[in-house]
RNA sequence: GCCGAAGUGGCGGAAUUGGUAGACGCGCUGGACUCAAAAUCCAGUGAUAGCAAUAUCGUGCGGGUUCGAUUCCCGCCUUCGGUACCA
């Protein structure tokens, strides 16, 4: 039946083959990097346009214009500016707006491991691959100019019908803050500005100090003479802060003064210029006005350096306690805005800033570019090649760059990555090649539109298919890939939009988010610092007593749980045999200590505390993913061996609703393997031999029938798969119950099994004597004629309490309901010397008497 | 902390628009078949009391709306997912 599937244009590998390390996949992907890198978003247009309208607007009016309306942060040159740059220095500067563009970031650098990590594969600072230490390192990187479609990914949310939870985590992230953009002078020097970006403009008045990053590029040219010292020891030391360390000391207050003084472009007033790593880099401007009478982290700040609050709201109360950042009230001590309210400051603010010319109303996103290169040797080459520290495309043509051979798939000596060990691989034999590959979510960006038209050779689809399918239906993925995958498949979707090459501006109409099957993930504990130069291992209640006792910090490293005894129980545990298997694996902890209440295990050998034995090293159990990473995948092939593929897709069906995580168990799996096989009974015999009649089938044989068709047309659609499998066990009951062997019921029933049990289906689809297949036959109606029942057992309830139920023709008006019920003794009993105030009917549901 | 989702028998779960709470399955108990077991079939299975009919309680906790609430409203608790000094 696989070949027959394979026949229908079901090919089980079909996806597989098109996203691995495939020569036509990887050409449509670097194409489209390049139309990226070909490419600059104009704000103002509100769409990608091509590189060189750009170059002709520079070249006419430099980027006055364009810097609005792309990116505030680049430079500011005339068209003269432009006019005297060479090539290179053109080169240069457009890729401060190409949609692509190289940039140095800081990224998790692991120097055992020689590559970058991303953030999912650090865990409490260590790599979860070997346990070393990860660092934060400035690395040049190729990155995305996402941000520049932060306004349209956040409003196609709109016209999606995806889950709201998703679409809020994807709010959240991109993170659009509206605010002001204000520019503090310094009071010294008013050529120089720290310019902030606020959302609570309405409070400048209360701003008693400044405060930046430390990694703020003003940093050194406020610093006075007699505060260079402190300040430079205060940038190193935060500096060298991992950020690990940074997230487990949130509430402690730090900072240093710089020993200049800005002024407040609203009020005049002076104020001291702070630096504090509660100030990201990153955001903004990384500079805050701090109001300390409106900001918890402000008053902190304050109190802890014995700063001024000042209240800036009549209704504010209690600054001496903490700060009140509601917006109730009306301003007192702010000259420009006493006596308003929040709803009239604001505008008015800004307004005053616009027209003096010291800030705007300003919209900021939490979201930042997307950093899309990886120092590792699979995943598609950049299609770039760098001369003279300038990078340049491949032209189409050129495409596929495809992955060199390499001797080792590991760094160089020089920390290169792996295809830095090519020899020989260089344009025209002469220019270096970007050394980085892209990410996994560059391929998964796009892959439908090939799926589309996959064996085209003149583009990723053709205007005609893309015309055709459009967009994906139903999208069905992991919430896990809220903030990465979908919103980059966003993303490049906007774009390929914006190019007339997407013919919808959201890939996917609906997505459903299936719930995880999840496994069980073995943790074995690890002490973060090396005892005598060897790993240590504990047990995980020594762990917990040492961690109690004396704080020492251990990491959980995942391990395979076939070394575990017991394993997903919570006496989980490592034998020595399991010990040593863990140890033939990871050959990195060959001199590692293992330690248990029962002793040590090192160099092979069990060294007793006491009398014991053996050692049971305790391991830690969580329910989380079933994933590679975590050595917990259970292979489903095992299960099919046993009980056939049908079976293990239903049980995973019946499990729960889809939408749902579970952990992956087999303890029900007998019940759907039974039920298959009953269903089976109805064609055969007990000995074997087929028993389907061409009998006229009879009325509540038909009843049955069209109920399930009706249930499960239904449940398909709101995928309830769970209940649709409930339902046939329901008809499969009835039907044998009734001893029902009719062609006529059966053959019906085949096709609304099909998509659930294809293989079974198919099979007795042709033991029924049909030739072609059942995944091609038409879906059955229902026909309501046979649901309509003749009596309707009516539950009767007094006050809400169903107390009996009894049968009324079908054809009963409520009012004859009421009527009769009114009439029957057998309520009367239930009445107690009350009376019936009023009869509730509701037609075809149920009938309650109110007594009183 | 903030955002989101969810809490129903011993277990997975059902109840679609406010209308018989616990469908279906697992497990468990008893029975049939068998020398015996497996498999299969039949019956029972929310709790408490009762031989039973039946009664009372029962959808995380406390209130409310309603003839009627797992479902709607208010206030809590817990768990899970996301995020984390975002100015």
């Amino acid at each position: 039946y696989r070949q027959q599937l394979d026949n229908l244009g079901f090919s089980f590998d079909w996806r597989r083959e098109v996203r691995t390390s495939n020569p036509d996949y990887y050409r449509w992907t670097q194409w489209i990097f390049l139309r990226l890198f070909h490419h600059y978003y104009d704000q103002a247009a509100g769409k990608a346009l091509p590189i060189e309208a750009l170059e002709t607007r520079l070249a006419a009016e430099g980027n006055a214009g364009v810097k609005a309306a792309c990116d505030e942060h680049t430079p500011r040159i005339t068209a003269a500016d432009w006019a005297a740059m060479d090539e290179q220095a053109r080169a240069r500067f457009l890729l401060h707006y190409r949609l692509t563009f190289p940039e140095e970031s800081f990224v998790n650098w692991c120097p055992a491991l020689g590559t970058v990590l991303s953030n999912d594969e650090v865990k409490d600072g260590l790599s979860e691959r070997g346990g070393h230490p990860v660092e934060r390192k400035l690395m040049k990187q190729w990155s995305m100019r996402i941000t520049a479609y932060a306004d349209r990914l956040l409003e196609g949310l709109n016209t999606i019908d995806w889950p709201e939870s998703l679409k809020d985590q994807q709010r959240n992230w991109i993170g659009r803050s509206q605010g002001a953009s204000v520019r503090f002078p310094l009071a010294d020097h008013s050529e120089t500005e720290i310019e902030v970006f606020t959302t609570r403009v309405d409070t400048i008045y209360g701003v008693t100090f400044m405060c930046l990053a430390p990694e703020h590029e003003l940093v050194s040219q406020l610093t006075t003479d007699t505060q260079r010292a402190a300040v430079e020891e205060y940038v190193r030391w935060a500096a060298s802060r991992s950020d690990v360390e940074r997230m487990a000391e949130v509430k402690r207050v730090t900072g240093v003064f710089t020993g200049s003084y800005c002024i407040n472009p609203v009020s005049g007033e002076q104020v001291p210029v702070y630096l504090a790593d509660y100030v990201l880099a990153g955001y903004g401007t990384g500079a805050v006005m701090a109001v300390p009478s409106g900001d918890q982290r402000d008053w902190n700040f304050a109190r802890h350096f014995s700063l001024p609050v000042v209240p800036i709201l009549d209704a504010q109360q209690g600054l001496e306690e903490a700060a009140d950042p509601t917006k109730e009230g009306r301003y007192i001590n702010s000259d420009l805005i006493n006596g308003l309210g929040y709803a009239e400051a604001v505008p008015r603010l800004i307004n005053w800033l616009e027209s003096n010319g010291k800030g705007r109303g300003k919209v900021q996103y939490r979201m930042r570019n997307a950093v899309f290169s990886r120092q590792r040797y699979w995943g598609e080459p950049v299609p770039v090649y760098w001369k003279e520290g300038i990078p340049y495309p491949l032209s189409d043509s050129e495409l596929p760059l495809l992955l060199p051979e390499v001797d080792k798939y590991l760094p160089t000596a020089t920390g290169e990555p792996p295809l830095g060990r090519a020899e020989g691989w260089k344009y025209e034999d002469q220019y270096e090649y970007e050394l980085s590959t892209m990410p996994g979510w560059a391929g998964s960006s796009w892959y439908w539109y090939r799926y589309m038209d996959p064996h085209n050779e003149g583009a990723f689809a053709s205007p005609e298919a893309l015309a055709y399918w459009k967009d994906v239906d139903l999208y069905v993925g992991g919430s896990e890939h809220a903030v990465g995958h979908l919103l980059y498949s966003r993303f490049w979707n906007h774009f390929l939009y914006d190019l007339g090459l997407a013919p919808e501006r959201e890939f996917a109409k609906k997505l459903i988010n299936q719930g995880m099957i999840q496994g069980i993930i073995e943790y074995l504990m690890l002490q973060k610092d090396k005892v005598d130069g060897h790993s240590r291992f504990v047990s995980a209640d020594i762990a917990k007593e040492e961690q109690e006792q004396y704080g020492r910090e251990f990491a959980r490293m995942p391990i395979h749980v076939d070394f575990v005894a017991e394993y997903g129980t919570p006496n989980s545990h490592l034998t020595e045999q399991g010990i040593q298997q863990f140890i033939d694996w990871r050959p990195d902890f060959a001199t590692a200590i293992f330690e248990s209440k029962e002793g040590i295990y090192r160099d092979g050998s069990f060294l007793p505390a006491g009398d014991a034995a053996s050692m049971q090293l305790q391991t830690v159990s969580e329910v989380g993913k079933m994933s590679k990473r975590y050595f917990n995948v259970v292979n489903p092939d095992d299960v099919v061996a046993k009980y056939g593929a049908d079976c293990f897709r239903m049980y995973e069906m019946f499990l729960g609703p889809i939408e749902d995580a579970k952990p992956w168990n087999t303890k029900g799996i007998d019940g759907v393997s039974r039920f298959l096989r009953k269903f089976r009974a109805l064609f055969y015999t007990e000995a074997g031999s087929w028993a389907v009649t061409d009998e006229q089938p009879s009325r509540e044989e038909l009843r049955v029938l069209h109920a399930t068709i009706k249930k499960v047309s239904e449940d398909i659609e709101r995928f309830s798969f769970n209940t649709c499998i409930s339902a046939f066990m329901v008809a499969t009951n009835e039907l044998g119950r009734l001893g029902c062997r009719k062609r006529a019921v059966l053959r019906e029933l085949v096709v609304v099994m099909a998509p659930f049990a294809p293989f079974l289906s198919e099979e007795l689809w042709h033991a029924l004597g049909e030739t072609d297949s059942v995944h091609r036959t038409s879906f059955p109606t229902f026909d309501p004629a046979y649901l309509q029942a003749d009596t309707i057992t009516y539950p009767i309830a007094l006050n809400g309490k169903t107390r009996l139920t009894v049968d009324f023709p079908a054809t009963a008006t409520p009012a004859e309901l009421e009527a009769a019920v009114r009439g029957m003794e057998s309520l009367a009993k239930y009445l107690e010397g009350k009376s019936v105030k009023k009869v509730i009917v509701v037609p075809g549901r149920m009938i309650n008497v109110v007594v009183g």
